[in-house]
DNA sequence: ACTTAACGGGAATAA
DNA sequence: CCCGTTAAGT
């Protein structure tokens, strides 16, 4: 069948050898384990064109599973340029959730939900999360509605229902509870949550057998990226789905695994290889992305951890330029640092769009911000605060959600009394009790108690305004585009007015909405379901154009899958990276060095690494110095530009302390300092020159020093341990 | 009913 | 520092 499996053929052209034989396999179970830069999704591409061109698969026959939207978006595009758009376009290509979204929609009445469901997000959780602690007579202190959503997040993945859950002390007791409690209110608001699009697909492919078969002959190919990142769910889903036909075709990387903390197994390659025997595993280890250099560093890293199956990684792109590690005095000029190399990268030839800046958690990026800001240097933010999760979108949205579901009560609660009209938490208990007594919702309450009620006192009649509008939108919803609908709401609801209260933030807030306005009148045919399913389902990265030249700033996790010429990686610090909640559990730190090995990876041409000696927390300056991340320990100093020991001579016993031993920042003993400075001490400051000591005083941990200077400078409040001053003698 | 100020408590990663 | 919550004032 596949006798032009050879390089002559033109969808085989340019693939390495490896990568030829992962496209033509035959038909089966197969894996791709592929290293970062190995053309893993080039493969996968390839896979599918020659399957839909030699093997006499349909393009509706595919199921193909990526880890973004962007992804996706990326791989269709592919495909179109090969294969011609129509046939790309009869695919199902997209992530699990939006795949599980549409197969749940079409088979909702099946499962007993409406098709119109609404998915709820993170901040839709909580607050149905918080209602349901507040039912439940919990202290919300001891019972954090996070941990409790954690907890119940955790269950879904595992496909674990309420009453399965396991209990095993007092505290399982609640969340079991709880979790029935949210389940509850989730499916009355007609909602699912992100964990409930897997849980309920896998949970119908594996009790309904109709519903299985069906979907078994749709698909029967199906091929997913990223599959060391996939939760049991996701696994149980194409576990049922392949089981006939068994053509499963996944690619790997277990280095790349970063995303147990929601359930991620990579277990699942274990598993694989269980259920499906036969399977056939392919390798690739050349990498097409970063110099030999980079390589090197990112394979020294890596290879310190154990349970992994060694690889090979080479390129043809020899040699390179070394890495930079770089210590910063603080996040300030760890900020600066990269700025400055930024303006002297642009200066070589290099565009804004080459450059990427990672880092560990989303609040290192103000810095960053700062630091660009004050250098001139356009960048863009992923993630930090997501677009649609901005409070004035999600304003908008919740009008919207009503609309489209006027029985979702967490929208009602959101907007009911937005912009301010007059309905305080005192008429809403009234509409609540009520509602409770019908065992309806919070809108349905509303409008018998305005049926019953004749008087019509301040409240009723803001309640009756309120209900009337959103009467109207629900039958305009049939008539106009969803844009159409947005211009309505935001028309009846002042909502302009309400935002642009003159202030900078006003404007900015409203140049979302009508940002939001812009995006929804570009696709004038889509409908008010679908739209407020791809609305949910987007994620950081996915907003990710490539017009825009602008330094990119991001986290370490949205990183994956991404590439850059120039990659900086800051806050390469013990409690940072590894992190300090992680670095209890070693499996955990484990998971922090494939992390920092994914970012290092994205790294086409140059790599630095820079970490701070003194980093701010909470606004305050640590009192105690980080200490590098104990993973710069495993670099060679081949790979770097300036050999440590040269660097590091001052300093050289932070690296002598063993790392495991450092601690962190939660666990460390209150320290007192001494204080340095006292009244009457003669002082020489370098910038303010000579002055007396007028008061010192702790501050938290912090000595302030209050100082009083000569030559017209006056009095000065200094901390002790930002301004090191030299002690004169008296006299 | 709404606005504002003061307070306390708390941070990881995301569809 | 930023958030949400609460108390007091308009």
């Amino acid at each position: 069948m596949v006798s032009m499996a050879d390089n002559t053929h033109p969808l085989l052209h340019g693939l390495n050898d490896q990568q030829r034989a992962a496209v033509t396999t035959s038909v089966g179970p197969a894996l791709v384990l592929a290293g970062p830069g190995s053309g893993k999704t080039r493969v996968l591409t390839h896979r599918i064109a020659w399957m839909l061109a030699e093997m006499h698969v349909s393009p509706w026959q595919i199921l193909a599973v990526t880890f973004t939207n962007k992804a996706a978006r990326e791989m269709n595009h592919r495909l179109g340029t090969m294969l011609g758009d129509a046939s790309a376009r009869a695919m199902m290509l997209g992530t699990f959730h939006a795949a599980c979204a549409r197969i749940l929609r079409r088979e909702a009445m099946r499962l007993g939900l409406s098709p119109d469901f609404l998915i709820f997000d993170t901040d839709d959780q909580l607050t149905v999360m918080k209602q349901v602690v507040a039912d439940m007579g919990l202290d919300d202190k001891r019972y954090r509605p996070h941990a409790l959503l954690n907890a119940i997040s955790s269950a879904k993945n595992e496909l674990i229902l309420p009453a399965d859950y396991p209990v095993r002390t007092y505290f399982d007791e609640i969340v079991a509870r709880a979790y029935a409690q949210y389940q509850q209110t989730l499916r009355k608001n007609d909602g699912l949550d992100f964990d409930d699009l897997l849980m309920e697909a896998a949970r119908m492919f594996q009790t309904d057998p109709e519903a299985v078969h069906q979907y078994r002959d749709r698909f029967q190919h199906i091929l997913v990226d990223e599959f060391q990142d996939t939760n049991i769910a996701q696994y149980v889903i194409l576990k049922q789905l392949a089981a006939d036909h068994r053509s499963l075709y996944v690619v790997a990387d277990e280095d790349q695994s970063i995303y147990s903390w929601r359930g991620a197994d990579y277990r699942n390659i274990l598993r694989l290889r269980q259920d499906f025997p036969e399977l056939v595993e392919f390798l690739l280890e050349e990498n097409y992305r970063s110099t030999q250099v980079i390589l090197d560093g990112a394979q020294a890293i890596i290879a310190q951890n154990a349970d992994r199956t060694p690889k090979h990684l080479f390129t043809e792109k020899k040699g390179g330029q070394p890495l930079t590690l770089h210590e910063a005095y603080d996040e300030q000029e760890e900020a600066d640092f990269v700025a400055k190399e930024t303006l002297r990268l642009l200066r070589s030839g290099h565009t804004h769009g080459d450059i990427a800046v990672m880092y560990r958690t989303n609040a290192q990026s103000r810095a960053l911000e700062e630091s660009f800001i004050r250098h001139n240097i356009p960048y863009r933010l992923i993630g930090a605060t997501r677009f649609y999760s901005r409070k004035e979108i999600k304003d908008v949205l919740g009008f919207v959600r009503l609309a489209h579901n006027p029985d979702d009560d967490v929208s009602f609660m959101r907007v009911v009394n937005v912009p301010p009209r007059g309905i305080g938490s005192r008429t809403l208990t009234n509409v609540a009790t009520e509602a409770q007594r019908l065992g309806s919702s919070l809108y349905r309450a509303l409008l018998s108690l305005l049926e019953c009620k004749s008087s019509a006192g301040r409240a009723e009649r803001a309640l009756s305004a309120f209900a009337t509008m959103v009467a109207q939108w629900i039958a305009l919803r049939q008539e106009v585009s969803v844009a159409g609908l947005i211009d309505r709401v935001l028309a009846d609801t002042d909502y302009e007015m309400f935002i642009r209260d003159g202030s900078d933030q006003g404007e900015s807030r409203w140049e979302n909405v009508l940002a939001l306005r812009a995006v929804v009148a570009e696709e004038p045919d889509v409908s008010l379901t679908d739209f407020l399913t791809d609305v949910a389902l987007v994620a950081d990265v996915d907003e990710l154009s490539e017009e825009v030249d602008a330094v990119t700033l991001l986290t370490l996790h949205s990183a994956k899958g991404l590439e850059y010429p120039v990659v900086f990686l800051t806050g390469l610090e013990e409690g940072l990276l590894p992190h300090s909640r992680s670095m209890e559990s070693p499996v955990e730190v484990a998971e922090e060095r494939r992390l920092l090995y994914v970012g290092m990876t994205r790294a086409e041409q140059r790599l630095y690494l820079t970490y701070a000696f003194r980093r701010s927390w909470r606004g305050f300056r640590d009192s105690e110095p980080s200490l590098p991340s104990r993973f710069l320990e495993d670099l060679p100093d081949s790979v770097l530009k300036q050999p440590r020991n040269q660097r590091r001579q001052a300093t050289k016993s932070s690296w002598a302390t063993p790392s495991w031993r450092a601690p962190s920042r939660k666990t460390e003993a209150p320290t007192r300092p001494e204080l340095q400075y006292r009244t009457g001490q003669r002082v020489m400051h370098a910038f303010y020159g000579e002055g007396m000591v007028l008061e010192s005083e702790l501050e938290g941990r912090q000595e302030m020093v209050t100082v009083l200077f000569g030559n017209g400078i006056g009095v000065k409040k200094l901390l002790s341990s930002m301004a090191p001053m030299e002690l004169l003698p008296q006299h």
